[in-house]
DNA sequence: CTTGTTTTATGATTTTAATCATAAAACAGA
DNA sequence: TCTGTTTTATGATTAAAATCATAAAACAAG
């Protein structure tokens, strides 16, 4: 996350994206660096035969898109606001000078990135190896830590669908709604009307 | 990279390290920088039953275990030298400071990590949708890009083990078998005495 | 050279999550 | 408030990869 400041001083834009719609595209070229204000912005592939898998979900002050901004390679999946969403989109060459004259905030995406290789190893591996009950609480663990689920009364409440849990893990709705209710049966987590607590 | 002169300037020092030996463990906190010399080492996990999942491969000139050493978090994975390796260490605190003082090199970190981020994403969404073929042949056409695979006359030399593939690619190995006859078959490789070219 | 280990190979069987079918509850929009 | 859509739910069936068993070829180490 970049001060809000510093990416106006360099000339960033605020926009508005309405429910379902698309920041940016699987396939095209990256433009800009983008950090949310404001809602929630999900990046997605889609297979052969439709089937999502979503790579990550992103909140207030985080930024997403980096990786093929850097190195100059096509976006390998979609970006879609899931909430009406606020973004500052700043033009790749104005941030790219803003890289080279402020050296903190290069340690700060450095910090982010290997962040998001991290969660991502680990799922990787969880995803790879582990039965369906593991894949959904290592997502649901991880997601208390780095999504915004809110503490309540009866736990943290796991603010996710069971399909997105499903498309993060590459599950089948199906298999999650089961497999959290054998977690359910065996006091691992809590569901209070139809809503997961952990 | 980091440029080895600039390494040593920093106190960087070489250590040799002989096939299956440790490099570092999951669950150790990050002691230092490791960039590549000679040989090849391999990062990854075991699960509860034993099975591994491989992580990466990283050969000369390349850096790994950056992540965690930048989150202050444990290894995730486990680093083993796969051939005899030549390795240069750098003590964390001497790294950040040439960090600091080198604001290039962060813009280098940040691509080694953006790419790496990359191949992640693109095998996430891979493994968690596609079905064996696909996800072989991705792999292997990545690692023409960015493995040292090396261009022959029958075609890039696939230099994985079937074992190798399937722990890259979450499958078991008479799968990868089976899966590299069918597209050997399609036409789409080829296996000249057991070794697979594509 | 001999021997132990790794790698590749194949067939038979099993297991597990995907698929298919169907529906009620909840929610969102007109 | 009616209606269409999304989300959760459950049972039956299927398909596909994992597992099990076994072995030959290749390689590595002594």
């Amino acid at each position: 996350m970049i001060a809000i400041e510093v990416l106006e001083k360099y000339g960033a834009l605020k926009k508005s994206f309405d429910k379902s719609e698309i920041v940016f595209e699987q396939g095209n070229l990256p433009t800009h660096y983008y950090q949310i204000i404001s809602g929630e912005i999900k990046m997605s592939n889609y297979n052969d035969d439709g089937r999502e898998f979503i790579q990550g979900i992103f909140y207030k002050d985080q930024s997403f898109g980096e990786p093929p901004l850097f190195l100059n390679q096509k976006y390998p999946a979609n970006a879609i606001a899931v909430e009406n969403a606020e973004i500052l989109l700043l033009p790749k060459n104005n941030f790219m000078k803003l890289l080279e004259e402020n050296p903190t905030v290069s340690i700060k995406i450095i910090e982010n990135l290997a962040q998001r290789l991290y969660y991502k190893s680990v799922m990787a591996a969880e995803m790879s190896t582990q039965e369906p009950e593991h894949r959904v609480l290592k997502l649901i663990d991880h997601g208390i830590v780095y999504f915004n689920f809110k503490k309540e009364e009866n736990g943290y409440l796991i603010n996710f669908t069971r399909q997105q849990i499903g498309d993060l893990t590459g599950l089948r709705v199906e298999t999650v709604i089961r497999t959290i209710k054998a977690l359910e049966k065996k006091g691992i987590l809590k569901i209070i009307n139809r809503k997961v607590y952990r």
